[in-house]
DNA sequence: TATTGTTATACTCTATAACTATA
DNA sequence: TATAGTTATAGAGTATAACAATA
């Protein structure tokens, strides 16, 4: 290890040692995360979108009927807390909550026309969000990061 | 892959399709950031620390003298929002904030011995809590995890 | 004029309890 | 009794503006 340049030592503060906070992976995701995060709430926020209304739009539209309940366990959300995110998407005109027939309880959410693309351009935005977020990564890595977070998510007891 | 077996026909209310939404790295960040997240407040909260706590303890430990404006700019979060953290680990007796000599505006953070003990325990607990949340993973998958993440947070222009 | 700590404020996200209408 | 949707609310986390003291 060399010694840091004289031209240093009086504008340098001392670097602030953050090596042990970083040894803990789950500080790592956060910050990383967090990162992915702001850059995803700027190329969705043009749309009029909002992370989990983006999510919440893809699902409803991969699952046409699907109720709200279903959606929110699907998402990990409170069912409480997908109220005002499904109002958002229909006072959009995004998609629908019709009485579902044999159920008076529930609501099936459908896409619109509308809905389905905006979902179409919204995905083309995150897709080149991503490009730009893991760009630093090669193809190798990011198949990495991907299937351990897959691992984690599917749990200790699987494999 | 096996059929699904018959008794599971009648209360399986159809599998929601979420691979839309898995199919963005973002979306398993988020995921796996937030099992980790749940798992890690609950190996604090015994000892009466949060996660923005436990990482301006560790960082103030390891940095003694550390100003607020600089430990704010190390934990990335905006330095009105150290304040009440601060206040929390000072009261806590975790923490001492004194003024610094040749500049009166600044006040340099040492943690006390009770906090460099509360910081080993915590780190324990933690180091516990990494051990259960990342079991799923091999070696060579928890190392490729942190390298990646590594490569996001150190920027696309460095590699 | 710029920086440090501070207060106030607001907005998002998340979690819980309780209500209604259905089943 | 349990479920689906809803409302209200409270707690974190986060971001901005503005101020006093100091440089």
């Amino acid at each position: 290890m060399a010694e840091p340049p004289p031209a240093a030592r009086t504008d340098a503060v001392e670097a602030v040692n953050d090596s042990g906070l970083h040894a803990f992976t789950g500080y790592r995701m956060k910050r990383a995360f967090s990162l992915v995060q702001a850059d995803l709430h700027t190329a969705l926020a043009p749309l009029g979108l909002r992370m989990v209304s983006f999510s919440a739009l893809i699902i409803v539209a991969d699952n046409p009927g699907i109720t709200q309940s279903r959606l929110a366990q699907t998402l990990a959300i409170e069912r409480s807390n997908i109220v005002v995110v499904i109002d958002a998407l229909e006072q959009a005109g995004l998609l629908t909550r019709k009485q579902v027939p044999h159920n008076r309880r529930a609501h099936a959410l459908r896409a619109t026309l509308a809905g389905l693309r905006m979902r179409d351009k919204a995905c083309r935005a995150v897709e080149a969000h991503e490009s730009r977020c893991f760009a630093a990564l090669t193809e190798a890595e990011h198949d990495a990061l991907r299937s351990a977070l897959a691992r984690l998510l599917a749990g200790p007891d699987s494999g």
